[in-house]
DNA sequence: ACTATTTCTGTAAGCGATTTCTGAAGGCAC
DNA sequence: GTGCCTTCAGAAATCGCTTACAGAAATAGT
């Protein structure tokens, strides 16, 4: 009863033709005569034959399996990067697995190593650090995509979003409101995706005309500790902001605790916006204002971006950008008194 | 420049050995004369020679790969789920594939077909629907764990959570709090999970000797859509509940910005519990009061206990149950007026 | 009816590792 | 020096499936 295994031999056997006509009649139903295709059929739903994957996978060399190493799996927006991707890959029959560098810079060449040991089709690297991926680390054959990340060779796809264009909106808005001393909430400086936010912040200020206050733009980490933590830094200055930008939602959902820490009330006291419309943002009390931020999209289009190259390896390299428009929340007001608010003083 | 792929044989050549020597260098180093041993050592590095892992898959029938099937991936408990497992799992060598059945009954069926192609070497099925899991869709070599969900045959380990305490822990707390009057607001009713919990709370209210009121007793999903909408309808009956239990901290959160909607302070008008241990419930004004929830320890267990039963085939089934602690925030509140508030009518 | 195609199916050679079996060397005791 | 045991390494089979090649069968053409 212990029945080792049905294999094609089995099937073969049974039906009384070779493997390789059973391997045809699976693979290639097209050349094979249909009154032998039935036959063979027939046993193989008799017998219930699936044919071995990991004998497949060796003969094709492909593994079918696509990875996406991403920062934190905590993060919302991380997951709805792992929901398109993992959309895109399974009606494509791939498996997604997921590595989870959990915001250490260290981790992925230990998670690219073991993503070779399991023989990856493809990696999408997202966000994370500023270095360039291990991608040395990997199965040579795999292909890869980077989300907002600068890719360091040819032939490998790369999505963006367009973060002075963001910056600007996010920055205009609140300017509309009247506001004009902005504090700035920082992601880990080590992340280009910060580095690039930040540059993209003081793009924004200086194309307003806004005052520029070296002392309100905070570097930290990608946590929401940090966003409390910084919010309340902030909100503590003799001269305070009278609007954030947390360059993350994660650090804005922090923020507004922060806030309430010490009793500022948002946006009354103060205006706090986030930056990358995690779903929560809709839920928080006040509702955050922040952008676009297409992360299922990213996932999706990534995902594709693999499976294509693994049919087209030579096809030319990808770079998408992607818009990021406003998404006004309730966590930004009118600046009260806009009038004698004007500039107390140009630096801090 | 092409060169194929390096292969054992490649190596065994260079060294001068055969290939069944290189193979045991590199698995049982002990049995290899140690010059014999440092040569082929010493090719593999020259030739950087990395074992070709689908062929290593293929002769050891094993994928060294786990599944975790979840309802949601946007759900930062089950976030946690997949960072418990995936850090056990990493350590062994085991990579982690995530299965998001987007909180769809149907969806597990194809995401075990999709799994079965990739010869997974075991499942853990977290949460999700009252159906049993469709472990005949899998590879049947495979292993599984469960996760909430009660095992339909014997050598499934299976991991729970004490509802019943746990609910006789909030509804105590907001006994001793002096309300009476307790909403619930439960999940989806096709998930074991919700059943369980609904019937746990109403244990909990029989125990405890309060007020049974079923029209204050609300079925919906799983979902922050639902908590903001169930609150809202709560709180708009003729006569509302006092407290409002939400049988998971995504529902808890969407209950507050339901109240936050029309006009109701939270725990100043009424209280509100959550039940999982969101991180987000530390973030939320106020924060939430929750139930000490082990996400990322049921992860952790599940994925030691799929190891385990790889190794060992025959164990016998592992049952654990871990206990729920309250965990206090600011969202529950004493019930003002709490003498002149006794029971108004004993039924709606 | 006989050849020339076309269509179908079987044989066998891989793919890249592991592992059993066997034999060659080397070591030791007598 | 012979015999026996141990240690080490190679030959070859194996895992299950695919596929190039070739041969058989069916079909078509005259």
């Amino acid at each position: 009863m212990h029945s080792k295994k049905t294999t094609i031999h089995d099937v073969a056997r049974k039906a009384g033709v070779s493997a390789a006509t059973v391997s045809r009649v699976l693979n290639t139903p097209a050349i094979v005569r249909e009154e032998t295709r039935n036959r063979v059929l027939a046993v193989v739903q008799e017998l219930s034959y699936v044919p071995n994957p990991l004998a497949k996978a060796f003969t094709h060399d492909r593994s079918r399996l696509v990875a996406l190493i991403i920062p934190s799996v905590l993060n919302a927006n991380f997951a709805d990067i792992i929901r398109g991707a993992g959309y895109e890959l399974s009606t494509e029959g791939y498996g997604l697995i997921i590595g989870n560098s959990e915001e250490e810079l260290g981790q992925e060449v230990g998670i690219c190593r073991l993503l070779r040991d399991k023989a990856v089709d493809g990696v999408i690297f997202a966000f994370g650090t500023g270095d360039a991926p291990p991608v040395s680390e990997l199965n040579p054959r795999a292909v890869t995509a980077f989300i907002d990340r600068e890719a360091d060779s040819p032939y490998v796809d790369t999505f963006f979003v367009d973060d002075t264009t963001g910056m600007r909106r996010i920055c205009g808005h609140l300017a509309e409101l009247g506001h004009e001393r902005i504090g700035f909430l920082g992601g880990a400086p080590a992340t280009v995706t910060a580095r690039r936010r930040r540059a993209a912040f003081l793009d924004a200020l200086t194309g307003l005309g806004l005052p520029m206050i070296p002392g309100l733009h905070l570097d930290g980490e990608w946590t929401m500790a940090w966003g409390r933590e910084g919010c309340k830094r902030l909100l503590s200055r003799p001269e305070p902001p009278t609007a954030i930008i947390a360059c993350g939602d994660h650090l804005a959902i922090g923020a507004l605790r922060g806030a309430a820490d010490i009793g500022r009330r948002v946006p009354e006291d103060v205006s706090i916006a986030g930056y990358d419309n995690s779903p929560l943002g809709r839920y928080t009390t006040p509702t955050l204002t922040t952008l676009s931020f297409p992360n299922y999209e990213l996932g999706r289009r990534a995902a594709r971006a693999i499976i294509r190259r693994l049919y087209q390896p030579g096809a030319a390299p990808l770079r998408w950008t992607f818009p990021l428009e406003l998404v006004p929340g309730e966590s930004c007001g009118w600046l009260r008194n806009v009038v004698s608010r004007a500039a107390p003083g140009a630096r801090s």
